[in-house]
Parts: C-alpha cells; sequence; structure tokens
RNA sequence: AGUCUCUUAGCUCAGUUGGUUAGAGCGCUACACUGAUAAUGUAGAGGUCUCCAGUUCAAAUCUGGAAGGGACUACCA
C-alpha cells in the first residue's frame, strides 16, 4: 500500500500529505491498526469502573448473508456505542448468534433432499441435528467480515450462541421460573399451523413482514337443507313446521307446472336451505354447525337453485338480500323462469331474527364414514348463536368447522356441537373422508398436476342442489413465513406462557420505554399489546431448544426442570427407582437408557458436553413423586424465546458465581436498535420476558429503523435482483461514506431509498470536502512548521473570524451532543455538514486563506493554525461515531503531530465538550450579514457584468436601526475583501433618499385585527413615504381601515429600505445594499494591475515555478496599462514575487495575454 | 377489508405554535476564481407544496373526503 509506505517515510514534525483522497484505503489501513492496536478492547477497558452503558446486539442467524439492511441497523448501533464509550461510559458489546430454528431445519431440509416425515426414518435424529448444528454456522465468515469491514465494534470473540448448553440451560431455568409463577400452560386450541414446515406457528411469526398474501380462492355459497323429519327422537324446534309450510304454501301455485328444471313437485320445491359462504371449502367435510348473529334479522326467499333451476327456498341476512339477488328481479314472474333465465325470480315469504333459528338441524352436507355423529362427539349439524357474525359478507350465515377456526372451536363448544378434523397434519383428507381421501386440501407438495380440491368440492355441491353461488375470490390470507405455503387453523395441544396474566403491567411498563420512533411505542407495539394473546411456545420440530417438562403418561404429574445439575439429580433419582443407568456422575460417563429400546450412549465426558438437544434428552426418563416413569414432552421452544432471554442467557444466569451483580450491571439495558420487523418479534420477547421475570422493561431506549428500499422505492428482494451486496459498496465506495449516507440521508426509522449515487455524494461533498481542508491547513502547517508548539492563545486575543468559526464550533458540539443524546443521528450528521461546507470550508477558510500563505509566521498567522487545528480535530472527534475509520484518521494525522491530546486513537479520546463562554450570538448573526451582504453585493456585480476583480468604489447599506449599524461595522473590512470595494457607507434613513417597502406584520397584527386584517393590510401597503417616515418618527400612526381609525405601532409593520434611486439594488428579507457602479479611471487602473498579477500569476504555474521563485518580468509596452503597470508597481511585484517589472517596446520570447480583451505579451524569467 | 402513516423542485430531503417572495444539497445552465487547483466560489433557471372541499382575516401547515405509495391489523365465514 502505498500510504504505507508514506508512513514510515514522513517525518515525526510533519502532517501527511496525499495525492488523492482513498477512502477505501484508509480504511484498510485503519482495520490493520486497529487490529494490531486492539483498540475496540482498548476502548472498553479503559473505561473499567465507569458506569456502564447497556447494549444488548440482537442475534442474527448466520445462516443468511448479511444485506445492507443489516449495515444500517449495525451502524446505529456502533454509532451510539462509540458515542456512549467517548462519553466516558463502558459499553460492552457482546455479539451474539441466533443458531435453532424452522430457517436452518428447512434449509437443512433442502440440502439433504429430504421432508421433515423422513426425519427420524431416512435420517436418525441425531445425525439431523448435527447437520443442522454445522450449518447454522455456514456464514458466519461473511458475518465476521462484513462486521469488521463495516467498523462495526462487537465482540466476536465470546459471542452468546443459542444452542450452547450454559445458553440452554438459562432458558430451561427461566422457563421454570415462569412455570412457578403458573405461566406455562399446555392446552389445546385452534393454532395457525403450517402443514409444510409440519409445524404451529406463533402470534408474532404470523405478524413477520409478507405473511399475508393475496390469493384467489374458490369460494362457495353452500346450501345446508333444513331436516325434515323429526325421527330418532331429535327434538323438533317450532319454527322447523313454519318454514316448510310457508314454503309449501308459496309454491302452492305453481305445482305441476313446467318452470325452470322440470315440473314444480310439491314436497321437493318445499326444500328450505341454509344459505352459507365459505373461502376455504375443503373444511365443509368438518362443518358441524351453522352460527348466526342472535340480533340480526334473516329472510326466508322463495326461488330457484341457480344451477339446477330447481325450485329452492334459502335463508339468508336480509341485509345481504342484494347480493344474491338483484332488486328488479324482487317478486318477477316465477312462471316464466327457465334454466336459460339470467335473473332469478325472488320473494321474501318469512322474516325473523337470528335468535329465532337457534336449534334448527340441517342435513350434513358432505357424510362420509369419518364426519358421522359419534366421531364429531356432541351434537353437530343445528343452528347455533355466535356474537361474531356480522352481515358484512357472506350471507350472515357462517359454516362452523371447530377444527379449523378460533371462532368456530369457541363457539363450536359452548353450544356443543362437536368437532370433526377430516383434514391430517400433513394437510391432506384423511382415509375416510370418501372421493375426496387423501388428497391435499392446498398444494403442500409443489405437484405440477395438483387439482385445486376446492374446485372439486364445489363442482360436487354444485350437481347436488347444494351450491348457490361458486366463484374465485381474492383476498389476504396468512402464509408460512418460511416455506411461503398457506396456512391453516388446525387444533393442537401445546404449551402457552399466559403473557395476558401480565398484559397490564406490560403495557404500563412499556410507556416507560423512550421509542424512538414515538409512534411505533404507543402505535404499532401499544396495540399489539393490547391485543395480546398467550405467546404459543411449542414447535413440533426438532433443532432447537427443548421444553425441559416431563410428565407421566396419565398427564397427571409433571415436573420442570430448571437446570443440569437438577436434571442430574432427578436422573440419579428415577436410576434408583426405576432400575435405569441413565446420566451417572461420578465417572463422567453418561449413559442414557430407555426403557425397551435398549441403551443409548452419550457422547459426553463432562457434564459441559452433555447435549441438551433431541434426540439425547427425550432418552431421558425421570420419575415422578409417587414413583411412576415421567417422560420428557416432545415439543420444542418457540426460538424468539430464545432471543428473548438474551440478557439473562448470555450471562449463563443465574449459575455463575458473581450472577446477582452481572445481572445488575447488564440488566435492563440503556438501548437497543433493530429493524421494525422486530417489534413483534425481538423487541416483544425481550419485553414480555422482562417483565415476566424481573417485573421490569429489558430496555430503556429502543430504536427500531425502517426498512431499505431500492432507489426506487421498491423492496429489495434476491428474486426482482435489485438487492445491494453491502461487500461491493464497502470496498468500493468506503463503509464510512456508506454509513455517513445511511444515517444523514433520511432518519433511520423512515424508510430509506438506497441509492449509490448518494453515497458517491457524500464522498463527495462531505469527505471530499474535509480533505481538503486538511490538505490544505497540512500544506501551509508543513511550510511554516506549525506544530502548535506555540502556547494556545487566548480565543479573546484572535481576530474576529477566528472567534467566530470557534463560536460556531462550539454551538455544532452543543447541538451535536444534543441530537445524539435524543437518539437523533441524522440530526447530529447534518449539523456535522452543515459546519463543514457553509461555516468552515466556506467561508472561513476561504476568507482566511492568505493568511496561511502570506506574511511572517507570527501571531495572527499563528492564530489561525490553531484555529484552523482546533477546528479539524474537534470535527474529528464529533463525527468519530459515524464515521469512525475517517475520523481516525484525520485524528492522528493531526495529533500525532501535536501530541495535543494522550489518546493514540480517536475512539480512545473523550467527546468534545461546549465551552459556552465561546459562543457569540451576536458575532454569528454578524457573520451571516457579511455572508447576505457579499452575497446580494456578488449578485449585483454579476447583473451589471461587473467582475470582482474590478474593484469598486462603494457600497451603501440603509440601516434602519443601530444594532444592525453596529453589527456590520464590525465585519466591514470582510465585506470589502470579499467583494472587493473601497468602502461602504451606511444610511440611517433620509426621507426622500431611500425608497421604503412597508410590509404587515401578520402575526402581531393577524391577532388584533381579526376580520379586518384584509383591509388593514391593504391600508398598510398603501402608505405613502411620508406615512411611513411619521410612523417612523412618531412610532405610532393612525390608519383609516373600513372607516375607522386603527393606531399601529412599529411592531405591527416590516419597513425595508427597497430601493435607492439611482442605484443598483438587491434585498433579501429587510437587507437591502447598492452597489455603486461607477468605474473611474484609478478604480479601472487597480483593476488593470489585478488582472495582471492575475495573468502573470497563471504563467508562474503554468512555467512550473515553485511559491517562492522570485522573477524578473518584461512587458510589451501598451498605453492602457501603462500607467496601472507604474502606479501598482510595488504591489504587482508583492503578488508575483517580482523583483523588477519592466516595460519594453517589443517582447520577443514571451507569452500571450488577453487583458480587458487585448492581447499583448510578456516574459518572465526566474531570477535566481 | 380496516387502522395508521406518507405525498413539498428532475432526484434526496428541510420546513417551528397557521402569518404572505416555500428552503437546502445533488443535477442542470452561465459565470468567476486559478497559491485548496482532478479543488473552490457565485448567480440563474426549476414549485398549482398530490387533488377536492371546509375552518380562518390568513393554510404546505388545522379538519373532512379522494387518489397514489408504505406499514400494520385481520381465521373475518
Amino acid at each position: 500500500m502505498t500510504s504505507d509506505h508514506r508512513t514510515r517515510s514522513y517525518p515525526m514534525n510533519k502532517y501527511k500529505e496525499y495525492k488523492g483522497l482513498n477512502m477505501p484505503s484508509i480504511e484498510q489501513e485503519y482495520l490493520a491498526k486497529w487490529k494490531a492496536e486492539h483498540c475496540f478492547e482498548e476502548s472498553v477497558k479503559l473505561r473499567d469502573g465507569a458506569e456502564p452503558f447497556v447494549f444488548y446486539e440482537g442475534p442474527p442467524s448466520a445462516n443468511g448473508m448479511p444485506g445492507i439492511h443489516h449495515v444500517i441497523s449495525r451502524t446505529l448501533k456502533d454509532l451510539v456505542c462509540r458515542y456512549k464509550t467517548m462519553q466516558g461510559f463502558q459499553v460492552n458489546r457482546k455479539a451474539g448468534w441466533d443458531t435453532h430454528g424452522l430457517p436452518v431445519e428447512l434449509g437443512v431440509e433442502k440440502e439433504l433432499g429430504i421432508t421433515k416425515e423422513d426425519i427420524g426414518k431416512k435420517i436418525s435424529v441425531e445425525d439431523y441435528n448435527k447437520k443442522c448444528r454445522e450449518v447454522v454456522m455456514r456464514y458466519k465468515d461473511k458475518w465476521e467480515e462484513i462486521t469488521e469491514k463495516m467498523g462495526y465494534w462487537v465482540d466476536m470473540k465470546n459471542p452468546y450462541i443459542t444452542f450452547d448448553n450454559k445458553y440452554i440451560e438459562t432458558l430451561w431455568w427461566a422457563l421454570k421460573e415462569l412455570y412457578n409463577k403458573d405461566l406455562l400452560y399446555k392446552s389445546v386450541s385452534i393454532q395457525p399451523y403450517s402443514p409444510a414446515a409440519g409445524t404451529g406457528l406463533s402470534s408474532h411469526e404470523l405478524n413477520q413482514p409478507g405473511t399475508y398474501k393475496d390469493v384467489k380462492d374458490t369460494t362457495v355459497v353452500a346450501m345446508f337443507s333444513l331436516s325434515r323429519m323429526t325421527s330418532d327422537g331429535v327434538p323438533t324446534n317450532p319454527l322447523q313446521q313454519k318454514l316448510f309450510e310457508l314454503a309449501r304454501y308459496a309454491w302452492e301455485p305453481f305445482v305441476k307446472l313446467p318452470i325452470g328444471g322440470g315440473l314444480v313437485e310439491a314436497d321437493r320445491a318445499a326444500a328450505v336451505y341454509f344459505m352459507a359462504w365459505t373461502t376455504t371449502p375443503w373444511t365443509l367435510p368438518s362443518n358441524c354447525g351453522l352460527t348466526v348473529g342472535p340480533n340480526i334479522d334473516y329472510v326466508l326467499v322463495q326461488t330457484f337453485n341457480p344451477y339446477t333451476h330447481t325450485p329452492a327456498n334459502v335463508i339468508l341476512a336480509k341485509a345481504l338480500l342484494n347480493k344474491y339477488f338483484k332488486q328488479e328481479a324482487q317478486e318477477a314472474d316465477f312462471t316464466i323462469y327457465t334454466s336459460e333465465s339470467k335473473v332469478l325470480p325472488w320473494k321474501i315469504i318469512g322474516e325473523f331474527k337470528g335468535s329465532d333459528l337457534e336449534g334448527l338441524r340441517y342435513e350434513q352436507l358432505l357424510p362420509s364414514s369419518g364426519n358421522t355423529r359419534e366421531v364429531a362427539g356432541g351434537d353437530p349439524w343445528r343452528v347455533i348463536t355466535g356474537d361474531f357474525v356480522t352481515t358484512e359478507d357472506g350471507t350472515g350465515i357462517v359454516h362452523t368447522a371447530p377444527a379449523f377456526g378460533a371462532d368456530d372451536y369457541r363457539v363450536g363448544k359452548k353450544h356443543d356441537i362437536g368437532i370433526l378434523t377430516m383434514v391430517d397434519k400433513q394437510g391432506k383428507f384423511n382415509d375416510y373422508t370418501g372421493e375426496f381421501s387423501g388428497r391435499y386440501v392446498k398444494n403442500y407438495k409443489d405437484d405440477p398436476d395438483y387439482k385445486d380440491v376446492d374446485v372439486d368440492i364445489a363442482v360436487k355441491l354444485k350437481l347436488s342442489g347444494h351450491a348457490f353461488k361458486v366463484e374465485k375470490y381474492e383476498h389476504t390470507y396468512p402464509h408460512c413465513w418460511r416455506t411461503d405455503k398457506p396456512v391453516i387453523y388446525y387444533p393442537l395441544d401445546a404449551w402457552f406462557i399466559r403473557t395476558t396474566a401480565v398484559k397490564d403491567r406490560m403495557i404500563e411498563l412499556n410507556k416507560t420505554i423512550n421509542w424512538k420512533p414515538k409512534a411505533t411505542g404507543e402505535g404499532r407495539f401499544g396495540n399489539w399489546l393490547e391485543n395480546m394473546v398467550d405467546w404459543n411456545l411449542s414447535r413440533s420440530r426438532y433443532w432447537g431448544t427443548p421444553l425441559p417438562v416431563w410428565r407421566t403418561d396419565d398427564g397427571e404429574e409433571m415436573k420442570c426442570i430448571g437446570s443440569i445439575d437438577e436434571l442430574m439429580h432427578e436422573a440419579q433419582k428415577a436410576n434408583k427407582k426405576l432400575g435405569l443407568n441413565q446420566l451417572i456422575e461420578e465417572d463422567f460417563s453418561f449413559n442414557v437408557s430407555h426403557s425397551g429400546e435398549g441403551t443409548l450412549p452419550i457422547q459426553a465426558t463432562r457434564k459441559e458436553e452433555l447435549d441438551l438437544h433431541k434426540p439425547f434428552v427425550d432418552n431421558i426418563i425421570l420419575v415422578s413423586d409417587s414413583g411412576k416413569p415421567m417422560q420428557r414432552e416432545p415439543d420444542l421452544i418457540d426460538v424468539w424465546f430464545d432471543s428473548g432471554a438474551m440478557p439473562y442467557a448470555q450471562l449463563h444466569y443465574p449459575f455463575e458465581k458473581h450472577h446477582k451483580s452481572d445481572i445488575q450491571k447488564n440488566f435492563p439495558a440503556d438501548f437497543i436498535a433493530e429493524g421494525v420487523d422486530q417489534t413483534r418479534g425481538w423487541f416483544y420477547t425481550l419485553h414480555a420476558l422482562g417483565v415476566m421475570l424481573f417485573d421490569s422493561v429489558a430496555y430503556k431506549t429502543v430504536v427500531s429503523n425502517g426498512l431499505v428500499l431500492d432507489k426506487n422505492g421498491n423492496k429489495m428482494s434476491k428474486r426482482v435482483g435489485n438487492v445491494i451486496d453491502p461487500f461491493e459498496t464497502i470496498e468500493k465506495y468506503s463503509a464510512d461514506a456508506t454509513r455517513w449516507y445511511l444515517i444523514t440521508n433520511a432518519s433511520p426509522w423512515d424508510s430509506l431509498r438506497f441509492d449509490l449515487e448518494g453515497i458517491k455524494e457524500v464522498q463527495r461533498k462531505y469527505f471530499g470536502t474535509l480533505y481538503n481542508t486538511y490538505q490544505f491547513f497540512a500544506l501551509y502547517a508543513n511550510l511554516d512548521n506549525f506544530t502548535f508548539k506555540e502556547k494556545h492563545i487566548p480565543v479573546s486575543k484572535r481576530p474576529e473570524i477566528d472567534r467566530w468559526i470557534l463560536s460556531a464550533l462550539n454551538t455544532l458540539i452543543g447541538k451535536v451532543t444534543d441530537s445524539l443524546e435524543d437518539y437523533e443521528p441524522t440530526q447530529a450528521g447534518r449539523a456535522m455538514e452543515f459546519f463543514l461546507d457553509e461555516q468552515l470550508s466556506n467561508w472561513y477558510v476561504r476568507l482566511c486563506r492568505r493568511r496561511f500563505w502570506k506574511g511572517e509566521y507570527e501571531h495572527d498567522k499563528i492564530c489561525a493554525y490553531q484555529t484552523l487545528y482546533e477546528c479539524l480535530q474537534t470535527l474529528s472527534l464529533l463525527m468519530a461515531p459515524i464515521a469512525p475509520f475517517f475520523a481516525d484518521w484525520l485524528f492522528q494525522n493531526l495529533n500525532n503531530v501535536t501530541k495535543r491530546c494522550d489518546a493514540t486513537s480517536v475512539h480512545l479520546a473523550d467527546y468534545p465538550e461546549v465551552n459556552e463562554d465561546l459562543i457569540d450570538f451576536d458575532l454569528e448573526e454578524r457573520m451571516r450579514l457579511a455572508q447576505d451582504i457579499s452575497s446580494l453585493v456578488l449578485s449585483i456585480r454579476k447583473k451589471v457584468n461587473i467582475k470582482v476583480r474590478q474593484p469598486l468604489q462603494r457600497i451603501l447599506i440603509p440601516v434602519l436601526d443601530t444594532h444592525t449599524k453596529d453589527q456590520i461595522s464590525n465585519i466591514e473590512e470582510l465585506i470589502k475583501n470579499e467583494v472587493n470595494i473601497k468602502e461602504i457607507e451606511y444610511i440611517i434613513d433620509t426621507e426622500g433618499f431611500i425608497k421604503k417597502k412597508i410590509k404587515p406584520n401578520f402575526k402581531s397584527l393577524g391577532a388584533r385585527m381579526g376580520a379586518k386584517m384584509k383591509s388593514a393590510a391593504a391600508a398598510i401597503i398603501q402608505m405613502s413615504q411620508h406615512d411611513i417616515a411619521m410612523l417612523e418618527k412618531d412610532k405610532t400612526f393612525t390608519l383609516s381601515v373600513d372607516s375607522e381609525s386603527i393606531d399601529i405601532g412599529l411592531g405591527d409593520v416590516d419597513i425595508i429600505a427597497e430601493d435607492i434611486p439611482g442605484w443598483s439594488v438587491a434585498n433579501k428579507d429587510t437587507l437591502t445594499v447598492a452597489l455603486d457602479i461607477n468605474v473611474t479611471p484609478q478604480l479601472q487602473e487597480e483593476g488593470n494591475a489585478r488582472e495582471l498579477v492575475n495573468r502573470i500569476q497563471k504563467i508562474r504555474k503554468e512555467s512550473g515555478f515553485e511559491v517562492t521563485d522570485r522573477i524578473l518580468v518584461n512587458i510589451q509596452d501598451y498605453e492602457p496599462l501603462k500607467n496601472a503597470i507604474i502606479n501598482y508597481s510595488d504591489y504587482i511585484c508583492a503578488e508575483i514575487l517580482a523583483d523588477a517589472i519592466n516595460i519594453v517596446p517589443k517582447v520577443e520570447d514571451g507569452t500571450e495575454i488577453e487583458v480587458n480583451d487585448v492581447m499583448l505579451k510578456i516574459f518572465i524569467l526566474k531570477n535566481s
């Protein structure tokens, strides 16, 4: 590396100078340096004994590649931790790996080409889990690489790993705590279940982004026929007979007539049907009831079956009639209806409340050998009532299959209609479902020949006259977050954590958490807590933390194990009581025996190496208090429990010696940050466990960053190919530019449109400017041997402009510190950009250039060096959290020469503190004025086409108050230099000379005037110059508004000197500047002299002269320039370092130059 | 489908408690500077503040509604 070479050869008392800015190479250099000097470790060690700032790293899964969205949250985390470290806190950052769970398992299955069913058959559970353990760290290297390259400081040498025994032991401890608090229980419930993944899903898994997708499903409005007879001693409902009678009576006139599908028969025409809509026809074989709303109005409608065209009488909610029947066909002529008719005639022949319908019986729709009354249990196929029924959709009658819906289950249980589960766990109909037996209800196997069973069911119903409407319906439906296959709701036995028991406390404590942005905590997270359900912990999978619960076969007795020791102890007890030979501690060689299956050796020689995963733990038999054998519950726990328990598990709490102080020092976190998608994931589980285990928040501040979108605002996805590769980005554009861009472009919580052009801009604009400013400093400081060896010059003894930039610098420190304290890094970054561009580079350095290269090395020059040095070094400290590499580079380049700071790296230094004494608001204000005035003068020059090099005599500034005048007087020199004028004149109001404009001050006047405001404004604008003068003199003026007298004061108006007749004028807000554009011969002469200097400088440069070379000049005699050369000879010679300038009649070998549109020759010679 | 949120210059974003010429950077155009020079500066062009209605003396800002984007919620049968 070139910079390496330079490092060695550069003298220690010189600032390094560079040929160009190469940020990636700076980063490589500093990465190596940090590594060699253990900079990260030092930065933590340095704060030993200091107050801790607790930070938790959310564990990523090393099972997938890191993406650019990981870079943004990690930048955020890193910058806060670095900032707090520099603020004097000790910030330990332990990395972590999330290693369990479905993504890992599915990856392995895909790789091995197996499915869940094959586990335990084609491959042993032991080998399968071994494979998972191998695979889970697949991309660990890549993660470590990106972590390092992006400059994320986190301790990757001692990470917590969720599959680690110690980690699992803490999880067991936590589970036992919950168990002891009666917060852990087992129950059957209808849960989201993924047949494709073979496991139930927790509510927060279902709430992962992208799980709800739009799908088109075949939907059916099925017709359930009302039972005719009262056979088998089934009690009748009085309404039943009445319904048939109404129907029979209605069809009476049409009997024997050939209408619709044939001759109308009295008996068949009297059939009555309940209409019920379903988007999941595959649940129809499992139907056990029809639910109606007790207060909903229902009607009996006489009409025809639209498919078979035979007479039909249907019941549905009155409010939904128009969904199925056309208004114009009401009471239309039934006799002209044929199978070709487009419109169904209909007539209301009865009306009832939902509660009246309760208890009516209907014929089972799709009977088979497997869905009999006996199988269902209870008393199925009745109309029942439920509060959840609405008339917004469907028919107002809800097909109820208790096995496949949470509401259905609840209402079914209440009314004892039994339960039928005709679909198995693979997602296919069981063998007793008649013609549909064995068919998958959705295409779970990616079978290319898959036929939609919903369609076949619909067809069957159409043909048998039990379908009223079949149509495709597009709606959103939940899908498994891993397999992308539709979820079904399914009755499962599962273990739950009773989070609802601590709901109120969780809500209460959430209010104490500092959420960034606030809305996420109050809104999204708050709502989520309000609607909380119990946490379904169970996963029927293989690679994960086993539930440490053992039960007797009858389920009467159970034990929850909270540590490895307890497991050992209980195993020994079982050995003794049941005559087993498992987990013998004495010789550290454990054997697990399994009744009936012989002895399985455990591959452990020490307690720590005992594998707490399946299948080993499953083989351990414990004994109940009454002496019965106990088996482990086969479930694993939700991986989100793993990560949610990370504050304790990373410490192996409470099994370590100093666990009490460990937890005190490390819980709760002061700060965590992850993407918003973790709101219902990690943020939730951390909070839930914190509240349940310690009655405490788990984090005091949480920053949730938004999504990273592509530059067009689309989601990044591998499929679309708009994914940004973070490695490539960092290598090409540097980590610092990337970090800076991610932080300053938009608030972290706004979604970010990621555009590489933006990074380039940051590189050019911010880092380029900073680099140039440093280069400028280094160039001259090296020439003058400025190493800050002189005494620090008190700021009060420095020139105005120095005091100004230092004031601005301290204002900046305050702003940056406040922003970072408030977790608003975007504000901090933007403030630094403003300071660097607008104030330091654009104004201070530009205006002070001459101070650095002109004159002797004395007071003023040293002031300039010290001031610029202080700005640069402070800036390096301020920006260190966001751009750690470049900041350190800048810091060390400066500090290695001056040794002003003891720290060897910017990251070992303390964060700058505001020096309030240096902040001078008046000074900052008048500099603002100087900038505005200069800008106005330049804009006039531009307009009248007089270049800045041409001196002009004066500007005129009307000042309407003494404060402004004083302010400007202080910066006169500065303005004069900047815009090349000789003098500034002030006009303090001479009536008639300045034309003034008066504007109403709406804010102060509006409140008083109210509705009269408009007329008042008009009256003010119409005030004459004389009126304005009167107002200024008397401080008050009486206006006539709508024939009413109104007194106004000076505060009610803004008076602007708008124009000065005869001058060129420009104005901005209340500031007005007039420029005297008269170029006198004298000014012309001076302008020519400057012009000449400019040309000669150019030649010097082109000729490759050193900055210090002295020269001799011969110039062609030319009358219009002669006076300028003679009169300004001293000036010219000084500027161009000439010892003599001779006017000669003819120049032989000169360079041709152009001055004021005239070409002439000039010859320059080095005077050695 | 509902709830929340966003929509300001070609692009990325500011915009205080409503107050009258709506700002910045990039890009574009022109110019200047030429001892920071593969830098730097200045000026200019560029806006129906998504649309419609309302409240108000006054709306980018407050209230409705619409359109489009995003997030969230929902087994809605």
